[in-house]
DNA sequence: CTGTTAGCGCTTTCAC
DNA sequence: GTGAAAGCGCTAACAG
């Protein structure tokens, strides 16, 4: 069906399709709710005239009327080429589809202004909820968003300054548990390589790797620690630096996957035979002939747990009545190859 | 439905910050606008007024009264859970989002009707425009779409029954270049392995492999090819059934980065000399130990050029005017490791 | 400079 | 069973 070229561009409305069927607007809303108390022969040529139209209902015009929000739910996350956050966004997706609802998505490249930004925008789209991982501690543009009653779910890291439902992985448990790892294989000297400490995440699992090196009746020593990395190629810059102190570190602990696979890098380069643990599962991990412990966790659940809270939310009380949730997901330690020990055990 | 006293939980709206700034709607209108002729002490109550009622103008309702989208781009794609879609999607994303256009993705897990059910959806929407990676043959949802007056740009698979802007990769080049070097390395049995035939761009290196095998005056031997494979699991297996052969391929030619790490794994777990070449790059390609031949392209690269192709049809006529426009992407090839020859190199 | 009127596309309410 | 009127929140087009 082709379109004459020069004439009204303009879509179909309800009228329109009325005029063709011979009957009110209303009898064609009545149609497409599924009214029972419309008769078969009149649904017919309603149906008929929506066919031929290629009809589709304005669904910013419906929810204009019926003044609830757009059906669409705003995911703010500071960079979506990262698989962590795909596989979260694909987690939120899987939920809140069935309910309707499409997602959104808002990439922040880590800028807090992006951020802000974006927030007002998806609050002036009356989306029907924002999950967000917070770029940063300031987070008085989503705070703004909770008081104008739009639902917000933190993911991966919680809210700060306001109350919101949030989605939390352990990550000072799994740090801890992945230097004890390192402990247990003997290593005294741990190395510690993460993203800037303004995020939440690696300050977690910076405090979970002291807490395993003071249980261990070991110093802390600031010399071992690397915080800012936020590619694989700073990561990899710093892991050298570490490798190349007069007293190196025997093993690193890297607070996310970014700074797993940096360090592997430099660690391939120097030859050596630093032992490695990471935080955060990536692909091929084990494929990488080198052992490796890692503290993985289920980041699509992360997003569905968000979609679920979000939900939940959406369907109570509009006023925000219910006190906000958490939810912490547990991570569970993966050993790639065999590991390896510390250079000289200690006598 | 009690109304709670004092606590409203109704959204200001644009009359809320009128009678608060005693003023008329229009008046607010015209400060949010930007509207010069308004005196600056109006300005400044009505700026006030907006300010402690955190209003935030209703954008579903302007898209509405001004007749035009919702300034959304609807993105289509099978799998955000690959990297390769992720990439896209920011690719997309980073060249709409500049125009005031937020993405909005549609996951539809390679299901045909999951597809069409978001097409309509986004339709209904009034996106400004769809971007697509068509699942199947069957595009009529699109086809509908575009006669709606949508936009649709296809992106890695070129429209089928109606005319739209695309782009694609160079398929057919980069599969025949990429079986050519391992021709070159005196490979004479070159298995083949990709995803369902449907999938178009599978399809196209698969013809430009046996073009390549041709022109070396190879026989195109079925026994060799193996598609359908969708994830590494299953390309393991499809892999390791073509080394088990009774007269094996000496090199496997894998269409799509999942192809690759099943083919990777297999080969490794054989422990025999396989050699490798690939269409798609991956991270940690070149940290496998094992020498790779790799056909890469940029895939931000293709969703920003969607992007542009779509942000340009929706600036010109929305009649549909100019003529369907075409990009081809190059692929590049590159080289991990050190290449494996022909165990025998033919006589 | 500011206000009034009308209406975008849809649906609720109340007639017929 | 069906229709007419009114209005969701916003803004172009005209007053004043």
């Amino acid at each position: 069906m082709p379109h004459a070229p020069g004439s009204k561009a303009e879509r179909p409305t309800l009228r329109d399709v009325a005029k063709r069927a011979a009957v009110s607007a209303m009898t064609v809303t009545r149609v497409l709710r599924d009214d029972p108390r419309v008769l078969p022969g009149t649904r017919e040529r309603v149906l008929a005239a929506v066919a031929e139209l290629g009809y589709r209902p304005n669904a910013m015009a419906r929810s204009l009327r019926l003044g609830h929000g757009s059906g669409l739910v705003g995911l703010v996350v500071t960079n979506l080429a990262n698989p962590f956050y795909s596989r979260l966004a694909l987690g939120v997706d899987s939920v809140v589809a069935p309910h309707g609802l499409k997602t959104v998505i808002g990439n922040t490249r880590q800028d807090l202004d992006s951020e802000r930004e974006l927030v007002a925008d998806l609050v002036g789209r009356r989306v029907d909820g924002i999950i967000a991982v917070p770029a940063g501690g300031d987070q008085r543009h989503l705070a703004a968003a909770v008081a104008q009653g739009v639902p917000v779910v933190c993911a991966s890291r919680p809210p700060a300054g306001f109350e919101a439902d949030h989605v939390l992985v352990d990550d000072f448990g799994g740090a801890r548990n992945a230097t004890d790892r390192l402990l247990a294989l003997g290593h005294r000297r741990i190395g510690f390589l993460g993203p800037p400490a303004a995020v939440y995440t690696s300050t977690e699992r910076l405090r979970g790797h002291r807490a395993a090196l003071r249980a261990a009746g070991l110093p802390d020593d600031e010399r071992y620690v690397r915080q800012g990395q936020q590619d694989i190629e700073q990561a990899a810059r710093a892991a050298g630096e570490l490798l190349a102190l007069p007293d190196p570190p025997t093993a690193l602990f890297c607070s996310n996957n970014r700074n797993t696979i940096g360090a592997f890098r430099a660690v391939t380069a120097a030859g050596g035979d630093t032992a490695l643990a990471g935080f955060d599962d990536f692909e091929l991990a084990d494929a990488l002939g080198l052992p490796l412990i890692i503290q993985a966790y289920d980041s699509d659940e992360l997003g569905r747990e968000a979609g679920r809270l979000l939900v939940d939310r959406m369907r109570s009380a509009p006023g925000g009545g219910a006190p906000a949730r958490r939810t912490v997901l547990p991570t569970r330690a993966v050993q790639y190859g065999t590991p390896r020990p510390a250079p000289e055990p200690c006598p």
